[in-house]
RNA sequence: GCAGGGGUGGCAGAGUGGUCAAAUGCACUGGACUGUAAAUCCAGCGCCUUCGGGCUACACAGGUUCAAAUCCUGUCCCCUGCA
């Protein structure tokens, strides 16, 4: 297979985790409406791939047939696979799938066909094995954030217990971290009790993982970060081993887990916003970068979306255009915005890798300030 | 010309005496989405309002009735069949 030039002549580096990164969501194999070569050309770093989502489209063995996902979508930066735990709580927990969560792990049953899909903390590992994922995350028992001690404690007690055997089979399967080349991530959870997240943490570091997850959903009800708990994460695993908020989040959102201590991040917002109109600009910075460009006072604006973005959708368009497209429903609308969402993004954590030794005093605008005035 | 059917909110289309400012869909106007079941979901959508309600409305004009989008009469328009 030909592999994809590199425009941007990235590299990937050796160290995941060490410079500021974010990884949009490939949960099928694919950033919803841009192809791998797009991702490239945004400059886009890493995906993050799903283990349930892959088992339920390839299965174990045809992934397997096909050569993992590197090779499937001929992707060479770095690929995270997503253990499945966060489908523990956006399909069973939320009732929208049937299915249970026992000792052993958690069963999904598919209400498209009826099929189960079981995920044991060593499955998991399986399957993403299966992927080739570079960085590996176990299984985990993510709930809402507004659950009770009590189920706090069982949350964090099968995390715990699942990542310790995730981490057994990893090793003798495997041979780990050193023999397989691949990262073992873990997953701290404890909703918003910071002494439950300070324990899981602590048990957690006991097994020990080349990188530590903040999990959970990362915002309250009033769409608040869980600074504290965010913090109580940082505070309590290894310095050297990388930092990943799960989910987060808006641009806001990225720099406060940035100043907290964390490097990686994904988020489903940014394509997702794309599809529905909302889009990023650092020409609208009082309305925190967003621009609704579905309202109607954007049906003549000839103007770009963004007046200082390189990509594609404001190199040759206009928000008139998108406007009018996305009244549409057409796809290239969908497309050319996800793009331009994730340059946004990408935009952004090139700013924070640039200013990293001034991330934790500066505020969003000053940051941006900064690199516009350069 | 005769016979039959019909004219409802921006559009399509329910409703056929009171619970109808009028279902539903589309369009329109806002909003929400944070390890993707999401090209999804929520709200508003005659005018006014002190949010209790008030007013004007179902082609037009009359009428019956305590009460009419719904029944009657006339007018105008549209469709179908026969001449």
């Amino acid at each position: 297979m030909q592999s994809n030039s590199n425009p941007d002549n990235y590299t990937t580096p050796r160290e995941f985790g060490a410079e500021y990164i974010f990884l949009p969501d490939a949960t099928n194999g694919a950033v919803r409406y841009i192809s791998t070569a797009t991702l490239e050309k945004i400059g886009i770093k890493g995906v993050v791939t799903n283990t349930l989502h892959l088992l339920i489209l390839l299965g174990i063995d045809r992934m397997r047939n096909l050569g993992g996902m590197h090779k499937f979508m001929n992707w060479d930066r770095w690929l995270l696979s997503d253990s499945g735990g966060f489908q523990v709580f956006s399909l069973i927990h939320s009732g929208k799938w049937k299915g249970e969560i026992t000792d052993n792990g958690a069963v999904f049953k598919s209400p498209r066909d009826g099929t189960e899909y079981q995920l044991t903390p060593e499955s998991s590992i399986d399957i993403q094995m299966a992927i080739d994922s570079d960085i590996l995350v176990v299984l985990d028992d993510c709930r809402a954030a507004d659950i009770t001690r009590e189920e706090a404690e069982e949350s964090v007690q099968n995390t715990i217990n699942w990542a310790g055997r995730a981490k057994k089979h990893f090793e003798t399967k495997y041979g780990g971290s050193k023999k397989s080349g691949k990262k073992l991530s873990c997953v701290v959870q404890g909703a918003s009790f910071v002494d439950l997240r300070e324990k899981c943490a602590k048990e957690l570091v006991k097994i020990g993982f080349d990188g530590y997850n903040f999990g959970g959903y990362v915002v309250d009800a009033n769409g608040e970060l869980a600074v504290e708990p965010m913090r109580a994460v940082i505070e309590n695993t290894p310095e050297d081993k990388f930092k990943y908020a799960m989910g987060v989040g808006k641009p806001q959102d990225i720099l406060t887990a940035a100043k907290i201590g964390y490097k990686v991040f994904d988020t489903v917002l940014v394509t997702r916003n794309a599809r529905h109109g909302s889009v990023y600009s650092f020409d609208e910075l009082d309305t925190e970068g967003l621009l609704h460009i579905k309202n109607a006072a954007y049906g003549e604006d000839l103007d770009p979306i963004d007046s200082t973005c390189d990509c594609e959708a404001c190199q040759n368009h206009s928000r008139a255009y998108f406007h009018n497209l996305l009244k549409a429903k057409e796809g290239v609308a969908y497309s050319l915005l996800s793009q331009h969402n994730l340059r946004f993004y990408q935009r952004l954590v090139d700013i924070l890798n640039k200013n990293m030794e001034d991330v934790k005093e500066c505020d969003f605008s000053d940051l941006i300030e900064k690199e516009q005035n350069k």
